[in-house]
DNA sequence: CCTGGGCGCGCG
DNA sequence: AAAGCGCGCGCCCAGG
């Protein structure tokens, strides 16, 4: 499907048969493309979800699959060099490189038709060619189904109350204050601070000011960060902390927030949406991103406001403990998936005897995970080593081609880019014949810091693949349960958030979609890693609001 | 005046 | 206890 002036031209390619190339005005778009999915269910081809499929489900169109060029171009090039470089693409690739495009580029990003199946053709030959077709080929339909979901999320919005919203904003900052004034708690709070500080004019906003005021009145801080403060005994303590509670509250989620982000929702519903802007594929692991909103930041503190349509509910889904899980799956390490069956990993490895108590579990897997060298995960490595020498020398091995300048991959493929050139500058400088200790001591920082990032990329990669995969998979079940897939009248996801899903339902759906939601992670689990025994626990709650989901 | 970096904190 | 991964965003502040 690509987009032209006047309409959008569908090219209809089937196996064995000729092209069969039409030009559909916009009016009659969403009709054609509805006929079209029902009868045959093909996987549609465009150069940028957004664009298209936004297009599409304003017009009340909604499709089942899909390959999203842009994103999948993103994840050949890394991982294989191909498709080629091509003129058209470059563009958007430098852009997307520089990050500071304008959203407005990204949401238009159209390309003629015979460009279109032209790089679908030239990414088809490129899997085909790749080391391991298959798991690639997974990979870009996982992308792509995501692209998808992300589109339709964005579309229908997450159910948001503002009566519950404000009444919270108002509860805990008082009454919301002319733009760019401070509510009044805080601006009582701000003079608490002064107060105990003896500094009438300080802004508590700015973090060098209040570092001098602190050290002023005798508090030999470092920074002005919560768990430092935390240890000082002193009155401006508690007021201060009270403060920048609230000062993030109101300045990330507060009543600006809701005007720019919160919309009238469909006629009928009653409710209005919060829409975030997912961006699929925005991390280099490739989790999903934001762009404005902050949805994958949603505070703890306001999801009361999340709140189902009246004869709706929620149903909320998080994996326990995903990547550790990840880890054992994608190193086939049996040991460790016996002490990951289960609801508690954690607990799994005390019970093993791998630890002494959950707390150090945490410490030392987490530590594990993500390259901790010091304090009391670097102290439990050794035990985790000696009992899950499999899944040790997965990360391991991540981290040491990192630190010399390789590139790692994910389970399906996705691979890590390379080290920057300044990165590479300092490695090799540090054997040239005027080399200082100091440029030795840089350099293996450097690199000790770049073999953390590969560590971790294997996991978290391997694990957003996971609920990628769950997500595709809970879409097409959703699907099946309410018809067609419109928000309108059946379940629909309304929210991701790495590991945790949302599902917006009518009441007497919910256990079908909270059966649906625990079908879709054990299948995760046997696409990725097929009968290698290994669990995915599910934390599943009904409930009307997202404040009271575990 | 705008822009980019640093900081701090929210999330996983 | 407080560093070890990945982000976005709002705020200050210094530099242009």
């Amino acid at each position: 499907m690509a987009e032209e002036t006047g309409g959008v031209r569908l090219t209809v390619l089937d196996d064995g048969a000729a092209p069969a190339v039409s030009v559909v005005p916009v009016a009659e778009l969403a009709a054609r493309v509805r006929e079209l999915d029902a009868a045959s269910r093909p996987r549609w081809v465009w150069a940028d979800t957004a664009t298209t499929y936004g297009r599409l489900l304003r017009a009340g169109a909604r499709v089942e699959r899909c390959f999203d060029l842009r994103l999948c171009r993103k994840i050949l090039r890394r991982a294989v060099g191909a498709p080629p470089p091509s003129d058209l693409w470059d563009d958007v690739e430098e852009r997307e490189d520089r990050h500071d495009a304008p959203p407005t580029l990204f949401e238009s990003l159209t390309l003629p038709a015979e460009e279109v199946l032209a790089e679908r053709l030239r990414q088809r030959e490129a899997v085909a060619a790749s080391r391991e077709p298959g798991r690639l080929a997974a990979l870009l339909a996982a992308e792509s189904a995501g692209a998808l979901l992300a589109a339709e999320m964005r579309h229908d919005g997450l159910p948001w109350d503002r009566t519950v919203h404000d009444q919270l904003l108002t509860e805990v900052l008082g009454a919301r204050p002319p733009l760019g004034a401070r509510p009044p708690v805080l601006e009582a709070l701000a003079e608490d601070v002064r107060g105990a500080l003896d500094a009438p004019r300080l802004n508590p906003d700015s973090g060098q000011a209040l570092l001098r005021a602190l050290h002023s009145a005798g508090i030999s801080v470092q920074t002005t960060r919560k768990w430092e403060l935390e240890q000082v005994d002193h009155p401006v303590v508690a007021p201060l902390l009270e403060y920048k509670k609230l000062a993030r509250l109101h300045s990330a989620n507060g009543w600006a927030w809701a005007d720019e982000w919160v919309r009238p929702g469909p006629a009928g519903a009653g409710r209005e949406r919060f829409h975030p802007d997912y961006v699929p594929g925005g991390v280099v692991t490739g989790r999903w991103a934001t762009r404005g909103g902050g949805a994958l930041q949603l505070p703890k503190q306001v999801r009361g406001a999340v709140v189902a349509d009246p004869g709706w509910t929620l149903v909320v889904a998080d994996v326990a403990q995903l990547e550790p899980r990840v880890l054992a799956a994608m190193a086939r390490d049996e040991a460790m998936a016996r002490a990951a069956h289960g609801q508690d990993l954690y607990q799994g490895l005390v019970d093993q005897g791998v630890i002494d108590t959950r707390a150090h579990a945490k410490v030392a897997m987490l530590g594990a995970l993500y390259g901790a060298t010091s304090g009391a995960a670097g102290d439990l490595a050794p035990r985790l080593l000696r009992a899950f020498p499999r899944a040790t020398s997965v990360v391991e091995g991540a981290a040491m081609r990192g630190e010399v300048g390789g590139t790692v991959r994910t389970w399906l493929g996705r691979t890590s880019p390379p080290p920057p050139p300044a990165w590479t500058a300092v490695q090799d400088k540090q054997h040239e014949r005027d080399a200082t200790d100091d440029d030795r001591r840089r350099a293996r920082r450097l690199a000790r810091d770049w073999g953390r990032f590969t560590r971790n990329f294997v996991v978290q990669g391997t694990a957003a693949e996971w609920a990628l995969c769950w997500l595709a998979d809970l879409r097409a079940r959703l699907r099946a349960l309410g018809g067609d897939g419109g928000a309108g009248h059946s379940p629909h996801l309304v929210f991701f958030l790495h590991d945790e899903v949302i599902v917006h339902t009518p009441v007497a759906l919910a256990e079908d979609v909270a059966a649906a939601v625990r079908e879709s992670a054990a299948g995760a689990g046997r696409l990725l890693f097929g009968e290698f025994p290994v669990d995915f626990p599910l934390d599943v709650s009904v409930v009307d609001t997202y404040a009271d989901a575990e």
